[in-house]
DNA sequence: CCTACCGATCGGTAGG
DNA sequence: CCTACCGATCGGTAGG
C-alpha cells in the first residue's frame, strides 16, 4: 500500500549486486535464512525488493551465492594455509592459527557454516565429504605417523580429533559473540585473544606427548608465533 | 480454503499440551524457530492450529516453554552431576561424562541451545550469566588449585578452558548428525561413541599435567567408567 | 532499476 | 477442541 522510501545508502549506488550479497551474508548469519526476508535485504541496500530478485533469481539462489562467496574466500586463503602446514617447526600452531584467522577475520563465516550444518544437513554432508575429508585424512595420517614416533599420545583418535579441533574453531567463533560475556575482559579484542589462545593450547596439548608442556618448553623459537603461551593465571 | 484432515495420531488423543511441546521441541531443533510454522506443529499433533494457541498464548510463548522444559530436565540431571563432581578419583571424567550424557540423550537439547545462542544472543547471555557462570567460577578455582599443585598445566586459562569444553560438548553434539559422515563407522552408535570418547580425551589431556597419559595409566579403577580409553589407532 | 500486483502462508482472533 | 476469518507479510512476477 504505502510507497517505500528510496533512502540512498552511503555506499556507491552502483555495485548493487555486491551490496546485496554483503547484506544477505550479514543478515543470514545474524538471523538465519528463514529469519531474513528479501524486503529486509532490499531495505538495507536501499533498493526495492524486485531489484534484489533481478540480481539473484530466487531467495534460494541468493543463499547458494552467499555460501559460494564464502567458499571462494576460503579457496583464497588455502595457499597461505598450505604454506603454514609445510613450514618446519611451528607447523601445527601455524595450521590451526590460519584456520582461526580465517574465521576470526569474519565471524559471519563461522555462523553461516554452523547454521547450514543444522538447517541443511544433507547439503553440508556433501560439502564435508568433498572439501574436508581429504584434509582430515591427510592430517590423520600425519598424526598416526607422529604416534608411531611417540610424539603424539597413543590414544588420540586421529579422525575424531581433527573433527573436534574444527568444531572448536568454527562453532567456538560462531557463538563467541554470545559466550564472551563469560570472559569479561577490558576489550572485546582482549577476550577474543584469550579465547583463541586457549583453543590453540587445547588442540596442541591434547595431541603432543613428550615432556609436560609446563615443565620444559619444547622450542623457544615458537615464542614469536601468533599464538604464544602466557600462562594466564588471572 | 480447503479443510485440513483431522488425521489422528498414534499417541493418545488426550495430553495435547505435552504433545505440542514435544513436537515444537523437535521441529524447532531441526528447522529453527522461524523455519517452523504453528500449522506444521498442529499437523504433527493432529489438531487444528487454533488448538495449539489455546495451550500456548503465542508462538513466542511456545518457544519460551520449549526452553523452560529443557532447562527443567537439566535441573533434574543436576543432582547426579553434583554427585559425580564430588566423587573421589574419577571426578573429572564423571563430570564431563554427565554433561555429555545429558546432551547425548537428546541432541535436540544441544541444537536448541546453539540455535538460541545465535538467534537470541541477549537472552542467552542472561542465561549464561545466571546459570553457567557460577559453575565456571567454581570449576576454574578448582583448576587453579590443581595448577598450584602441578596437577594441571600452568598455562591453562581456566575460564576459557571451561567454555571450550562446554562448547566441545554442546556444539559438538548439535552438529554430530551432520559431522558423523566423517566418522563412517558401522553404526551411528559406534561413531557417536568414538566422537564423545575423543571429546573426553581432549578435555582431560589438555588439562592434566603429570606423567604422559599414554605412558602410565593414572588409575585402573577408571576403566569401568562410561568413558574408557581404548587407544584407537584404527 | 521502479510501481503495482499475485496467490500463499504467516501468527493470531472471534465465536461457539 | 473446532470452523471461519483477520490483516500483514512472504517470495516472486508483470510490465515497463
Amino acid at each position: 500500500m504505502v510507497g517505500r522510501k528510496p533512502e540512498r545508502k552511503s555506499a556507491p549506488p552502483t555495485d548493487v549486486r555486491a551490496h546485496v550479497l554483503a547484506s544477505a551474508t550479514r543478515l543470514f548469519a545474524a538471523r538465519g535464512f528463514d529469519g531474513t526476508s528479501l524486503q529486509a535485504i532490499a531495505d538495507e541496500v536501499g533498493v526495492a525488493k524486485p531489484s534484489v530478485l533481478h540480481h539473484f533469481p530466487s531467495k534460494e539462489a541468493l543463499r547458494a551465492s552467499v555460501l559460494d562467496n564464502m567458499l571462494a574466500h576460503w579457496s583464497e586463503a588455502l595457499p597461505r594455509l598450505l604454506l603454514a602446514a609445510t613450514a618446519g617447526e611451528g607447523r601445527f600452531d601455524a595450521l590451526v592459527g590460519e584456520l582461526i584467522s580465517f574465521f576470526a577475520a569474519d565471524t559471519d563465516r563461522a555462523k553461516l557454516l554452523v547454521r547450514e550444518a543444522m538447517d541443511r544437513p544433507d547439503e553440508v554432508r556433501l560439502l564435508l565429504t568433498a572439501q574436508v575429508r581429504p584434509w582430515q585424512t591427510a592430517i590423520s595420517e600425519y598424526i598416526r605417523k607422529g604416534q608411531r614416533h611417540d610424539e603424539h599420545f597413543a590414544d588420540v583418535d586421529a579422525e575424531a580429533y581433527v573433527l573436534h579441533v574444527i568444531n572448536l574453531v568454527i562453532a567456538g567463533l560462531a557463538v563467541f559473540d554470545t559466550f564472551r560475556v563469560l570472559l569479561p575482559d577490558a576489550s572485546v579484542a582482549e577476550s577474543r585473544a584469550r579465547y583463541v589462545t586457549e583453543i590453540i593450547r587445547i588442540a596442541k596439548s591434547s595431541l603432543f606427548a613428550g615432556p609436560a608442556l609446563s615443565a620444559e618448553p619444547r622450542d623457544p623459537s615458537l615464542e614469536g608465533a601468533p599464538n604464544r603461551r602466557n600462562g594466564t593465571t588471572r
